[in-house]
DNA sequence: TGACAATGACTGACTAGTCAGTCATAATTT
DNA sequence: AAATTATGACTGACTAGTCAGTCATTGTCA
């Protein structure tokens, strides 16, 4: 339709002239990296960077694989050898995406200083790490498409939120051991305390434009809910 | 692939034959309603709540209209009658959709009984009305929608959010006055009082099928934590 | 070490299918 | 009969997925 008729002639290779990653450099861009499965994870890597990108801003059904590709500075063939279909490489995405998030989530059981220190470092790194990155789109990419991809709603379920909700469950009842925390039920619902939280994230990017949101503020009220009025600062 | 080759020959009219809307009827399916402006307004409802559902079960962009049709017990022309594209019939639905969401969320200003009451009728209502029904999914729809259109997200924030929350904040106010509430800078993040309604309403969806919640015990726990330990049942 | 062969990562034109939106035709109402 | 409203076959734009062909890299042998 506008290059040679069907015989590629002589196709330039490499880097250089090649389709011009204009978006996105293929990641290692100024390594050498001679190892060809090195080079091959590098643009396997570089695939699930950009479909990310894309995912995130047009949702699965309307995001396009063409895109993707050129994002990733890779032929559509490319993102074929790597993934089965639009679905896999989906899927595989929000896997590898959230392995992070779980590290951020996972804070130490038993808490050095009191729970209420650790809730509140725990919220300044979310804040920090997800609400304010395309991880928190992420989230709500996850929210958005879930219910279409069980396979996704399952593993985010296994891995972030069953894990997430222990872990703060753990807390809260060293709190009510320790006394800190009044509420003995609230170890029923640890899904409270993580609330403001999941809601900073959607307002982020709903809202954010109408109505700024002071994340950290709100999210430290909270705790002097949970905790009784202010207690550090 | 079929029916007839390709001419219409002898099409069958009317509802008897046609494509039988099993799906769903076109809502006055046994009122006469002689009136042309009621019959075209009836179908025109009907769309929207086919479409509805279907946007809904497939999000926006991989809805198909056909299926709204069908479902309508509408031809697909008839779609165009009444909305100019996709996307005018989505930011309508939403509109519509929302008008009654709103009736729901504007209970009294000033409270009959305590405050405490009126939240926990508030958030009685809210589980009966939103996170239960469709509607919950409706709130998922333009969560996962909203960045894509900034239409919806305004309106929504509008004619939802900010008068919800500015009635929230008005009850806390009261509750503050009342010396009900014990912390005067919850007034200042209403969405605290919400969040976990949110969350309920997002779990519904996703993770129901994993871990049943049961959204009115965790509310309930949530007031606790404003009001102070259990006050009516 | 240098020449040559084998490999398989990568490419992108192409196919097959989908679906939003149109419009000539038909039904219905006035 | 004219005007209005509804229909659904059709079109054209678009895209997921394929595959024959290319060539940089790696392995092998003299």
């Amino acid at each position: 339709m506008s290059k040679t008729p069907a015989k590629p002639a002589a196709r330039p290779r490499r880097d250089p002239p090649q389709g011009r990653p204009q978006d996105r450099k293929p990641l290692g861009a100024a390594s050498p990296v001679s190892n060809r499965a090195a080079r091959a994870a590098e643009r396997r890597t570089a695939i699930v960077a950009a479909a990310l990108d894309e995912f995130i801003a047009r949702g699965f059904a309307a995001a396009r694989l063409d895109d993707v590709a050129r994002r990733a500075g890779v032929a559509k063939g490319t993102i074929y050898l790597h993934f089965k279909d639009k679905e896999a490489l989906f899927e595989e995405l929000v896997r590898t995406a959230i392995v992070p998030l779980i590290a951020r989530l996972a804070p130490p059981e038993q808490p050095v200083g009191s729970v209420r220190a650790a809730l509140e470092r725990f919220a300044f790194t979310f804040i920090q790490e997800v609400a304010t990155t395309r991880r928190g789109d992420l989230v709500r990419l996850i929210v958005a498409e879930g219910p279409r991809f069980p396979a996704i709603a399952d593993f985010y379920y296994r891995e972030v939120v069953s894990r997430g909700l222990a872990v703060m469950r753990g807390l809260i009842e060293t709190g009510i051991a320790r006394g800190e925390i009044r509420l003995p039920a609230l170890k029923d619902y640890p899904q409270i305390v993580v609330a403001p939280a999941m809601i900073a994230v959607i307002w982020k990017s709903l809202f954010e434009r109408h109505a700024p949101l002071d994340a950290m503020a709100m999210l430290r009220v909270h705790l002097d809910l949970i905790f009784g009025e202010r207690s550090a600062s």
